[in-house]
DNA sequence: ATTATCTATAGATCTATAGATAATGC
DNA sequence: ATTATCTATAGATCTATAGATAATGC
């Protein structure tokens, strides 16, 4: 019966002051970064403050400095965190050789409509923060590039016959016209978010080929 | 020969401080505005600070308040600027009623592009702002609403024979695809300005109307 | 001893106002 | 007299650090 299940499991450092919120149970560092998705989808990056974090995450200012270097660091995590499990689908998609392309590329869409939509918060809109053209999130575009990348090959692969001539600015278009329906469509869904995702996210793949010029 | 046409007009009140950028001629009011769209768009709303954009139009900080009560009265301003024509060419198209419908969608998206893309700055990333959600910006919500009715309107034009059955839910989904194609677009065209922008805007026309399910 | 938190605060902003100033207009 | 600008600044932040404190661990 020693450190129950439930209650609290008697953790070590100082009590946080009461009058803060309660306790959610989960990890200081996790819900600092719950927090930070929330308030800066909802009130804007910039707009938010470390206090606002912290205290939304039930600790005080300073306290959140133990866990991460700053708001930005926040905000790197957050966005890496993001784009990766997208960039792992693609990876696996373009090496799936033997299905068709346009089948892969459906699935693509749809699984990255219903991973930015499908959480609480609409974390695809920080993709667009000019903050993010910072040295510091580097790396975030590194991946987000080579997502768009996997984007790239599968639409390649959906060409067929008489346009299989090398149609460099048409690919890159075409590629262009799929990545911003994609992240466009998310934006929208902010608006209407009591609709169901799931019937969106094939809908918006839906959209993805006939944008391709691949029959559905 | 007084007041020549070409140095300077003479103007009244007390002379600039220099050491501040050159005079560029336009009226302070339309300097400002430009300043805030540049910097708006490229640093972001929240993190440009009034200062930034007065000394950016060649005035100091606290010039700025003889002609914009603050930093929302610019945005406002900004906003309701650039969907204004975008939505005076919607409801001319939509009394068009002699011509089909899909061609008159064509051009509205067309045009769109066009206006978002074609000024030096991304304005139409302005309005995916969280801070376009306060009270001061309804009037840009109700323009941009409007707009949107535009386009379903249009949509819903374009269905034929066996489909006009009524089907509310589904004309909403690709009202939604086509609005989220634009605005997901235009954010793209960012990342690769250099790309003409006539052609992109027709490009894109022509997916909007293969994802509303029209021939083109 | 280690850890997680707290309180307190220095230093750096940023906004918005008050009031002075240097032009032109009449 | 009117106008457009300036300088100066009060008051309100916000970030990041220093150092204290109150738990558990050994």
């Amino acid at each position: 019966m020693t450190g129950g299940t439930d209650d609290g499991p008697r953790r070590v450092g100082r009590p946080r002051a009461d009058q803060l919120r309660p306790a959610s149970g989960r990890p200081p560092r996790e819900e600092l970064l719950y927090a930070a998705a929330e308030l800066f989808t909802v009130k804007g990056y910039a707009a938010t403050t470390t206090r606002a974090v912290a205290e939304r995450a039930g600790m005080r200012q300073a306290t959140m400095y133990h866990y991460f270097g700053g708001k930005e660091e926040l905000l790197a995590e957050l966005l890496e965190s993001t784009v990766a499990p997208s960039l792992e689908l693609a990876r696996r998609l373009v090496q799936e050789t033997d299905r068709p392309a346009g089948r892969r590329l459906w699935e693509l869409c749809r699984s990255d409509v219903l991973l930015l939509c499908g959480g609480p918060y609409n974390l695809g809109a920080l993709y667009l923060l000019p903050e993010v053209s910072g040295a510091r999130f580097a790396r975030f575009r590194r991946m987000r590039q080579e997502l768009r990348g996997g984007y790239r090959e599968l639409l390649d692969g959906t060409r067929v016959g008489a346009e299989l001539a090398d149609d460099r600015a048409g690919l890159v278009l075409r590629n262009d016209l799929v990545f911003g329906l994609i992240e466009g469509v998310m934006l929208i869904h902010r608006s209407d978010p009591a609709r169901p995702v799931a019937a969106f996210a094939e809908a918006t793949a839906d959209a993805a080929l006939r944008i391709a010029g691949v029959g559905v």
